[in-house]
RNA sequence: GGGCGCUUAGCUCAGUUGGCUAGAGCAUCUCGUUUACACCGAGAGGGUCGGGGGUUCGAGCCCCUCAGCGCCCACCA
């Protein structure tokens, strides 16, 4: 097969990943060791990002890397309904509409969304393929698959046998613009400036007064009691007693909790038990109402007349405004604080109360930290670790309900004479079932997306019903972006010791974040988004892998560079061209026979290749991805197509040739599988699939015949370097006294350096090269060796300069005794080499 | 208020049991159409590893300290 000049990924990419697919490649093989990692589901009718083509191809390297070593390789892929997420861009498709959800029925809005994700739903899974992900799409899992949903409720049902659901009336983190509860995680803290405004609420002889501080003044409607400290002498003799609270003409008492800082604001606190967390504590302790008078639309209610309705920004407003009026505001200050957003709508987050179903979680956090701490999970970066187990120890109790009806519905029924008798039941598909002879109401709630992603590890793999796949949990290896570590990597952790009572994995890798050029973060309002597929259009898939990948340190979020991608393309090239010139070289008809290392040359790529290899394996193993890559560009690049290759020209050796191309399309493969098929496929000599090929294995190689090459390779560089220093671009003739090494080789030195000839003479003439191996002269004309002089002396007060450190190393007593042998050994080997240098200059100098 | 991380060549970054004469890609300079590749080849320049102190025979790596950036967690009104 005739190969174009350049490698053009657009042409090939696609046939490639369709081979891969018709041959049941990607498949587990059902022999060996199990290998199995699971695919952080990415949205099912969203569009890949950036962060998802790292997330994806660095468990697709090691994926490759497995199946290659002969395990029984599974990447499990997913598809996620994204409950909120999705529902976030339904609800503004219904608005287009001019429709809103309140229209229609849960079970209608479900069909809708289902509808219309499956509309889009094969564009995320044919971006996966595009990034030549390795995954076994027979086995891909839905998060609304049936047997995700009974998997989930099997959790949820043995979560409510061991009495760990239970359904409460508590805060909740509100979203007035979605209407819905939020988990504690999904509410952005920012810290900003704000008022901390002192308000007077004047005691019932209207004398004396207590001033509170608040940053809330619109909540002071539903403030049931002002708190103060038991010791501070300032309020001890209010205690007990009744003061007004503004605007409204109540009465309400003054009472003593620890839970006030008597340093902080004026040491007295209004408590508004519906509207804030601490105060909802202080108001169960004190057994006091809690009126609630912010609605979940965000408006109030339960308030005067006039400010019924508004919003809270307004609300606020006016009633500074009537505090004002009423001179009882005594001061304004401002301060730093935090505030709670919400970070799909960026508008404040509602602390309200609502009755919502919990998961008690620190029996589950426990049991998580104890197989953390006891180490059967492996973190990479190991610091990420100390940052779950922080998470782990001060986690709340999860609210598991959303207000949302694109979700697995809550199996919860309601007695609908007995609001307080809930039952458990999988008929979901039923408003109201019969149980007992009473009738229940079901629960209108779905669950939060990650209570059933939480158990993906186990569910995937079809633990739970003994299925085929349950031989590949726990699964080796985990490795999602760090900014999941508690909302998702804690959960699977919980969640699948709780129901599978081991972990769910035994490695997390985390990847960082993938800024922009600039290091900014990628975000749509900035406009600074790199589309996946766009670079993958521009350079090829591999291109993006490899850049990606290069230089890029676990846990660590880091800048994109084009350049990379770039770098990544003309590697491929490369490969390509290695490929071509070897293909050419070996011809049609060419039949493989028994590689074997004849010449120097074939000795010293016999152990480059092998030493690549291990280092390949051991940066894999080590989940050191970029330096593993580099390992493979560097052999492939630096030793086989600038040496090898080149060496080839004047002394060739087929089957090495063809062993050799092998063995770099293997090696290279898990970085880039796309190219390294793609010529595979078109060797003539077999119709095998280098995805399913195995890792290569070593042969036999001479190290003196290798070291030996390595002479050459150095006497080589010195003539070029001796030759490109000198004027004008001459080349001359290498001469030598009877060096054998040159001598024999004659032909590939006067291959790969600069020069007219080698010959042998009696007495060399010219320029001595500096060479620790051999003896060889440079028969450069006197008239120019003048201009080499400069660099020879620079060269030789180098030189001195490094056989000085190491003799004062090895004159160190200390270092002598105390550092290895080896090392000192090797120390001083260099001194000795480079004693030699230094003679040759000299006596070169003293020629000149 | 807690915790974590970063500061290494012009740029983006590697550098994991301390042994480095500190690397890579891109960029820069010089030369080059040699039977694969200009998405190329050969060669070169460029860093007191943020500042200061310490431990050590030896520190980019360990300890202390200062400075500058960034991120995460947290129910103090």
């Amino acid at each position: 097969m005739k190969l174009s000049k350049t490698y053009d990924p657009n042409t090939y990419e696609p046939n490639t990943y369709a081979l891969w697919e018709k041959s049941g490649a990607f498949r587990p093989s059902g022999k060996g060791k199990p290998f199995s990692t699971v695919m952080p589901p990415p949205n099912a009718n969203g569009n890949l990002h950036i962060g998802h083509a790292l997330d994806l191809g660095l468990k697709d390297i090691l994926v490759r890397y497995k199946r290659m070593k002969g395990f029984d390789t599974i990447y499990i892929p997913g598809a996620d309904h994204a409950g909120f997420e999705t529902w976030v861009v339904y609800e503004k498709e219904l608005q287009k509409q001019g429709k809103s959800r309140f229209d229609f029925s849960r079970e209608e809005l479900y069909g809708q969304v289902w509808d219309f994700v499956e509309q889009q739903r094969g564009n995320m899974e044919l971006q996966v393929r595009a990034l030549g992900i390795s995954a076994s799409w027979d086995d891909l899992t839905f998060t609304l698959d049936e047997k995700v949903i009974s998997t989930v409720y099997g959790t949820f049902k043995k979560l409510w046998d061991d009495g760990l659901i239970y359904r409460g009336e508590r805060i909740v983190n509100y979203s007035t613009k979605y209407q819905t509860s939020y988990a504690d995680i999904e509410v952005d803290h920012r810290t900003e400036k704000g008022a901390l405004w002192h308000i007077a609420y004047p005691a019932l002889d209207k004398i004396d007064e207590i001033v509170i501080a608040t940053t809330r003044p619109e909540t002071l409607f539903g403030d049931v009691a002002v708190a103060v400290h038991p010791e501070d002498e300032r309020y001890k003799h209010l205690i007990g007693t009744r003061v007004m609270l503004p605007l409204t003409g109540k009465e309400i008492p003054v009472i003593a909790d620890e839970y006030v800082d008597p340093a902080y604001g004026t040491g007295a606190v209004k408590i508004t038990p519906a509207h804030d967390p601490n105060d909802f504590e202080v108001g169960k302790r004190h057994n006091l109402p809690r009126p609630q008078v912010i609605d979940f639309d965000g408006h109030m209610i339960n308030v005067p007349q006039e400010f019924i309705g508004l919003d809270v920004e307004h609300a606020r407003k006016r009633t500074l405004a009537a505090l004002r009026a009423e001179e009882l505001i005594r001061k304004e200050e401002t301060i730093e604080h935090s505030v709670g957003y919400d970070y799909k709508s960026g508008l404040p987050i509602q602390p309200l109360i609502k009755e919502q179903w919990f998961l008690k979680i620190e029996p589950l956090a426990k049991r998580a930290l104890e197989a953390i701490d006891g180490g059967e999970i492996t973190f990479h970066p190991s610091g990420k670790r100390h940052i779950l187990t922080q998470y782990l120890k001060n986690v709340h109790d999860w609210n598991l309900s959303r207000q949302i009806p694109w979700g697995i519905p809550i199996p919860a029924f309601q007695n609908i004479d007995d609001e307080t008798d809930w039952v458990f039941d999988k008929r979901v598909e039923n408003k109201e079932i019969i149980v007992n002879g009473a009738t229940y109401r079901r629960e209108e709630d779905t669950f939060d997306t990650w209570f059933s992603s939480g158990q993906w590890p186990f569910i995937t793999t079809d633990v739970m019903t003994d299925g085929d796949l349950s031989r590949f949990y726990p699964t080796d290896l985990m490795e999602t972006g760090t900014d999941l570590l508690d909302r998702w990597i804690a959960r699977m952790i919980m969640l699948g010791l709780y129901a599978t009572d081991r972990v769910p994995f035994k490695d997390v890798y985390l990847h960082g974040m993938v800024l922009d050029e600039k290091s900014q973060k990628m975000s749509k309002s900035k406009g600074n988004v790199i589309n996946p597929m766009d670079m993958v259009a521009k350079y090829g898939s591999d291109a993006l892998r490899l850049g990606l990948v290069a230089s890029r340190s676990p846990g660590q979020n880091q800048a994109f560079g084009e350049d990379r991608v770039i770098a990544g393309r003309n590697f491929c090239n490369k490969l390509w061209n290695i490929a071509r010139f070897i293909e050419g070289k070996l011809g049609e008809s060419y039949i493989p026979g028994e590689p074997k290392a004849v010449t120097l040359a074939d000795h010293w790529i016999t152990r480059e290749l092998s030493e690549a290899s291990k280092a390949i394996e051991k940066g894999l193993l080590t989940y050191r991805f970029a330096e593993a890559s580099e390992s493979a560009y560097h052999a492939v690049w630096d030793v086989v197509a600038d040496w090898y290759i080149e060496a080839s020209k004047s002394q060739d050796n087929p089957d090495m040739l063809a062993w050799v191309l092998s063995t770099c399309l293997k090696l290279s493969h898990p970085f880039a599988p796309f190219v390294t098929e793609t010529i595979w496929q078109t060797l003539s000599w077999h119709d095998t699939i280098l995805a399913q090929e195995s890792w290569p294995e070593a042969i036999a190689y001479d190290d003196i015949a290798a070291a030996e090459f390595t002479r050459v390779q150095e006497l080589v560089t010195e003539i070029r370097f001796v030759t490109t220093g000198l004027p004008g671009n001459h080349k001359y003739v290498l001469t030598h006294h009877g060096d054998s090494l040159i001598e024999d080789n004659k032909q590939l030195v006067a291959k790969l350096a600069p020069v007219t000839g080698v010959l042998e003479q009696e007495s060399p003439e010219g320029v001595r090269l500096a060479v620790h191996g051999c003896e060889a002269w440079l028969s450069v004309p006197s008239d120019i060796l003048d201009e080499h002089r400069v660099s020879l002396e620079a060269r030789l007060a180098s030189t001195r300069k490094e056989a000085e450190v190491l003799e004062l190393r090895l004159r160190n007593k200390g270092y002598v005794d105390k550092a290895p042998p080896s090392l000192v050994e090797e120390s001083a080997r260099q001194l000795e080499e480079k004693k030699v240098l230094i003679e040759k200059l000299v006596s070169e100098l003293g020629l000149l």
